[in-house]
DNA sequence: CTTCTAAGGAACGCAAGCGTTCTTTATGAA
DNA sequence: TTCATAAAGAACGCTTGCGTTCCTTAGAAG
């Protein structure tokens, strides 16, 4: 048998059309590729084999490890989530540890994960009936809405210890404020919110709101 | 040819199996069946064939008048917000002002026509590539979000004129505060947002946001 | 080097939705 | 009453994605 031609007169070591991965390396390609499709072409959009092509790989690969789209999105997601998680910022002053938390959220936004799940969020209003417990709209919930939810509590009651923010601005309205500020401007501009609509944001909205 | 048997013994006049509708009488029934769908499956999931089905008609009675899903659409949300042109309230004060804004709004949104929308106006940010003049998004922003846009910021600047309001509350983030809150309610709850709740964004959050 | 596993890739049958066409027949106007 | 129109509905071929199966061969383990 001949060897297969190769005509890889390419780079020394990067992967060349032959070039098999296997195990981890593989189901993380395969994990981008899924996040990254969602980002581009929604969750309705996404197919089986749009995921196996933009990994470079086949179709069966994924069957071979998930039954379906919703249990390979679940984790992906899963896996993107386990390494994030940022920290309570505590710089002393309402003002510059809200605009900390927005930062955060924004970025967030902007990857392809946290654009794959603000896409879920959107389109798995519709369809599902009861919602099963570990869909991807109610993992997102748990892991990544609520927790950043809690911060911003954090920082609106040490700011009301400081005496920086009126006590009765803590509350569930109040905290809501700034993400849903942060969806509307990505959803308006169709695109990463810029760091100066942030502090825009910040400045105008969230400090004369909860100032004492 | 024997005429056949009419196994209506129902209701006198109610629309039985065979009740042929034509022209405008159709259309409104095809026009209500493609929001109800969207509103239900949503964009991506609605189908030609389920709003034949869902008028109770045929496929072909589509074709003759739109020639694909979104003619179909941006025509039945044209039609629907012909007759939706609520008024600018004026009550006097800021605070009745925006809740009657708020209501006005949530109300729409709860209609299968709003539901419809704001599942549009989610869905479609995908994969439309340089986004059309007359895609139904577009057609939304400019004859559903901008003029209550404008009412919000009318009720503002009255409320300015009168001392009630701070007048650097006259912002374009700062109007946009309620409906976004008001989306963000909509999407936690995942149904129509309660009378006590909008009082409640109003009396908590804008109020306090924009008093003089 | 040999051996076993699984990756890459092509092909399959199936189901759903598209947009079209055809037939039958109810409806509204002449 | 007659007649042209178009509604209801079934059937069509086509495409896309699903989930499966198969074969060849690369990579890891011994």
């Amino acid at each position: 048998m001949v060897k297969p031609v190769s005509l890889d007169m390419s780079s020394p070591c990067t992967h060349s059309p032959v070039m098999r991965r296997r195990g981890p390396a593989l189901e993380k390609a395969i994990f981008d590729a899924t996040l990254c499709e969602l980002a581009d072409v929604g969750y309705a959009g996404l197919t089986m084999e749009g995921v196996a092509s933009r990994a470079q790989t086949g179709k069966a690969a994924l069957y071979r490890r998930w039954s379906n789209k919703d249990d390979l999105i679940v984790d992906a997601l899963d896996a993107e989530l386990r390494s994030k998680v940022d920290a309570q910022p505590d710089t002393g002053s309402v003002r510059d540890d809200i605009l900390e938390l927005m930062r955060a959220m924004a970025a967030f936004l902007a990857s392809p994960a946290g654009s794959a799940m603000h896409t879920i969020m959107n389109e798995c209003v519709h369809g599902r009936a009861p919602v099963e417990p570990e869909s991807p709209e109610i993992m997102i919930k748990r892991r990544v809405i609520e927790p950043r939810r809690q911060m911003l509590f954090e920082a609106l009651r040490r700011g009301v210890k400081r005496g920086e923010v009126r006590s009765d601005a803590v509350s569930e309205r109040v905290v809501e404020v700034g993400p849903a500020l942060l969806i509307s401007s990505y959803l308006a501009h169709g695109g990463p919110v810029e760091d100066a609509e942030l502090v825009a944001i910040v400045d105008e909205v969230l400090v004369p709101l909860v100032r004492a």
